[in-house]
DNA sequence: AACCAATGATTGATTAGTAAAACAGGGGCA
DNA sequence: TGCCCCTGTTTTACTAATCAATCATTGGTT
């Protein structure tokens, strides 16, 4: 009950858009070798305006940069920041689509929206969580498969054997969306 | 690369401090009997002004009632929806702090960061996902025995003998925090 | 040279959450 | 009765992100 931890919310390195305006200019770059104001703000579906009221922030924080032709690119900074928030999706996505086994569209969206918020603490250990759960150990596969099966035998949670008997949380998180 | 998945970022049932505002009152309710405006504000640590606002708008959406004596309690849809996003906290605390093994500190932060933006989907696989790891079944406490020492091995991520060999995502999240 | 399209920036408006300060009502007490 | 404190609301202001509309610049075409 930590009375601030709450408060931790907003208090982060970027703000989603900014995240996504980053990998915007990451993707665009890789994917047709330039980056202006506009292409970010197709890419990201919002309006011109909008986009270069978000990149001037990013330039002043130092993170984007741009060239005489007012071509965009990252600094050093921004593209590892870039980076590592690309990489908490994937992690993130692989362990909520392939270990469990949420809905490739959920798992999308879930992760997408979850990427720049969690520590990097978190992310390289669910990376070694993964890594593990996939390295061919035989432990981590007999557990893979059991895990399979025990879900399997719970998909109604409401009628579940296991849940009657000695659920964790009292059944609330069973109430639907 | 879905154009428009970053965007749900916003479309979410409650904000952050909407979650926090219907915990605030359920917990105030439990430890005190009674919540006002004023109580709200003390336990989130925000000015009465703010959280009259807010509160304005959640009585407005029928999750907050209020009597005649200004005292609030949820109704039966802000109830449900706090317990939800309660149980999701403890859940996903409990994954991070105790599979991943994130120091409790961050995990709490990362938990409560996250509570409010997980799909119910997500949420209740991960709890399935727990109960099994804890069940006593056999191979789970392998799997967690067998992960234990993997992660051990491998507290120097830049120094891991398995990165070297198949990083999943080429190091890039061994940037620093 | 004149025109038009594309690009980027700016302005005005909106929404959500916040703070600070002023304001309104109630209760208790001297 | 008058004063003060507590409570809740309202107002003003600020930040971030957005849209819509407009403006300025540049470049290419005719």
């Amino acid at each position: 009950m930590n009375t601030s931890v709450w408060k931790e919310f907003d208090q982060n390195v970027i703000s989603h858009s900014g995240a996504h305006h980053l990998m915007a200019i990451d993707g665009l770059l890789r994917k047709q070798g330039y980056a202006r104001v506009t292409d970010v703000a197709k890419a990201l579906n919002i309006t011109r305006g909008s986009a270069s009221i978000t990149l001037k922030a990013l330039k002043e924080r130092g993170l984007v940069e741009e060239d005489e032709n007012k071509f965009l690119h990252l600094s050093k900074l921004g593209n590892s920041l870039a980076q590592r928030i690309e990489s908490k999706r994937i992690i993130l996505l692989k362990f909520l689509r392939d270990v469990l086994h949420v809905s490739p569209e959920q798992a999308e969206i879930d992760a997408c929206k979850v990427e720049h918020l969690i520590s990097t603490e978190a992310g390289e250990l669910m990376l070694t969580f993964l890594k593990f759960l996939f390295s061919g150990d035989e432990r981590a596969n007999a557990f893979l498969k059991a895990f399979q099966n025990y879900k399997n035998a719970c998909v109604d949670i409401n009628q579940c054997p296991v849940c009657d008997v000695e659920c964790l949380f009292s059944g609330e998180v069973a109430g639907k969306g």
